[in-house]
DNA sequence: GGCCGGATACCG
DNA sequence: GGTATCCGGCCA
């Protein structure tokens, strides 16, 4: 097994870990059992500059708070009927962090097709934000948790062979900063979102 | 393709 | 209290 992530590793420019966290595998620990996913999409999100991204013009509140803080604390929030997982990146007081869109499963799949509903199976299991975070079993708890001191971490996997780079999905009200290329995946994972 | 569910939380 | 949202499932 893959050492987990430290620190350092999250603290980073957020493009690049962005790219970096491709490959790397998101364990959870919970009482049903442990799922591991090898992350093989994500989408940075730049904090002031961009328009996209919660902490926009330095917005701060109740919610993005913990954008401000430390890197390598999860950001979860809930859209319509899903948590979102997020993973704080770069320093303090940079109100950064890096949205994981697909995972591939790697070990606890059984439990994951259990969370999901026997119906759905194959990619359809983890390849959207919404659909992983309901296989792994993440939720509003992990909000401001710090990864590695908890039952949810990121140990190191295997590097993807090649990686795209494109538009991020779902930003369509977010002026030039929609077509910004924050997006990332691993080149012909059939796991990736879309 | 379109619609709408249902949870925040922000803003007036 | 109205409205927008880093989505997904279901209907067609």
């Amino acid at each position: 097994m893959g050492k987990k992530l430290n620190q350092a590793f999250y603290e980073q420019p957020t493009l690049m870990l962005a790219k970096q966290l491709l490959g790397t595998l998101l364990v959870h620990e919970s009482d049903e059992g442990t799922t591991i996913g090898r992350i093989v999409e994500t989408e940075a999100y730049l904090g002031i500059e961009d328009q996209a991204a919660h902490s926009f013009g330095g917005r701060r509140t109740k919610r993005t708070e913990i954008m401000f803080g430390a890197p390598g604390v999860v950001y979860t929030y809930v859209m319509h009927t899903h948590c979102l997982f997020n993973i704080v990146s770069n320093r303090e007081n940079v109100p950064e962090a890096v949205l994981i869109r697909a995972i591939e499963p790697v070990q606890g799949e059984d439990l994951m097709v259990k969370r999901r509903g026997a119906e759905r199976q194959g990619r359809v299991l983890t390849n959207g934000p919404g659909k992983l975070t309901k296989a792994m079993g993440i939720t509003m708890a992990h909000y401001g948790q710090t990864l590695n001191e908890g039952s949810l971490y990121v140990i190191e996997g295997d590097l993807p062979s090649d990686i795209s780079v494109g538009k991020r999905i779902g930003i369509d009200n977010s002026g030039d900063a929609r077509d910004y290329p924050y997006r990332f995946w691993e080149t012909g994972n059939s796991y990736v979102s879309k």
